[in-house]
DNA sequence: ATAACGCTATGACAGCCGTCATAATAGACC
DNA sequence: GGTCTATTATGACGGCTGTCATAGCGTTAT
């Protein structure tokens, strides 16, 4: 996740993710993410001629597409692949980085859309469409784990929202109970959609 | 909630409150407060002396103070009262408002949780508060119902967070979808946990 | 009447914002 | 060398921000 080494153009959309993570969309200034990214200033309107709002697009898409690029390593991970294990693994990063690094940052497609979604029809559906990148892969690895195919996506939908609710109030309340409840009562109910193959 | 016939400094906050589910924080003015309110600008720093963080905190909670008076009645209004009939409702205020209103208002708890965690500790501790004083009733009556006290809490907390998700995810989608799934299929697991009396 | 008090009015301040215009640099290719 | 392209540098613009200082009004109380 430290996206060093690459050219400067990729250095800022990931530099972009991680202050909007932070402070949000408004707060974060195109001179500091230049500078987040160790990149001049006068690369700005070079590359994001579309202004900001380009900027941020691109940081959102950055998200979603990391966040689905994930679901397939945790799965890979997974000793025996079940739901309640997935679950637990992308609860499980969020606790991790919370416990190492602080709660100061959280989820940048949520801090988009809370901050833009009534103003930029365009940010507004980026943010749509990372969701979709990440819905779509934790739906496939439940249907592939013996789920019905006309139920994944709805628990697919429901363990992101669990865990986007269970950020924001983590970081409100700086532990991570919140984001260790929703794995511990969720689970049960995610293991018991599985339908034995036959 | 239309927040009408009070003082002004209460409009102020409720006009504050509003302001901050829509674009966020840092985007919401002091003069856009004011003018929002109807309420003259040069009683902004004789009713706010802690300027702005000062206001974003009585804003979120009033915020949670409102969130938590909505469930008795709620509660009230349930035929016969179910964890997952109070869910529905729960949930049911947000897809009405926004099939009715659209989906350019959030939670301004989430929105200033997103925006303020990591730079106010003040505000991030109001959020926490306003939280805790939504999550407070919920737990209450789950175990009114006949949810077992020690599953109680996390249940609330499992449904807020489901919430506070699917709000973000709604507004991306400006669909409520995301909404009436996690109804659905968080229903009947909230349900399941009732233990009968005896 | 005079004083006190609750509230409002107004203007200014320094600072940051996104955006634009324009020039300068550096390297590659012919 | 000349030319073309890719990238960077720099400065300025208008506008908005939160905050402060200070004066003003209108009512009430003494």
């Amino acid at each position: 996740m430290t996206g060093s080494e690459r050219g400067p153009r990729e250095r800022m959309v990931f530099s972009a993710a991680q202050l909007i993570r932070r402070g949000g969309v408004t707060a974060t200034g195109m001179r500091d993410v230049a500078a987040h990214a160790g990149a001049p200033r006068g690369s700005l309107q070079y590359y994001f001629p579309g202004g900001k709002e380009q900027m941020v697009n691109e940081a959102v898409g950055w998200a979603g597409r990391y966040a689905g690029n994930r679901v397939a390593r945790f799965l890979a991970a997974l000793p025996e692949p079940t739901p309640a294990g997935l679950f637990a693994a992308m609860v499980g990063q969020w606790t991790d980085e919370f416990l190492a690094s602080g709660y100061d940052a959280g989820c940048p497609v949520a801090a988009a859309t809370v901050d833009c979604a009534g103003t930029s029809a365009a940010t507004r559906s980026a943010a749509a469409a990372a969701f979709a990148t990440w819905t779509g892969p934790v739906a496939g690895a439940l249907e592939e784990m013996g789920v019905p195919a006309g139920r994944a996506p709805a628990l697919a939908t429901l363990m992101i929202s669990a865990i986007e609710g269970a950020i924001v109030i983590a970081r409100a309340e700086r532990d991570v109970r919140a984001l260790t409840t929703v794995a511990r009562e969720l689970g049960p109910l995610l293991d018991a959609s599985v339908v034995p193959p036959g």
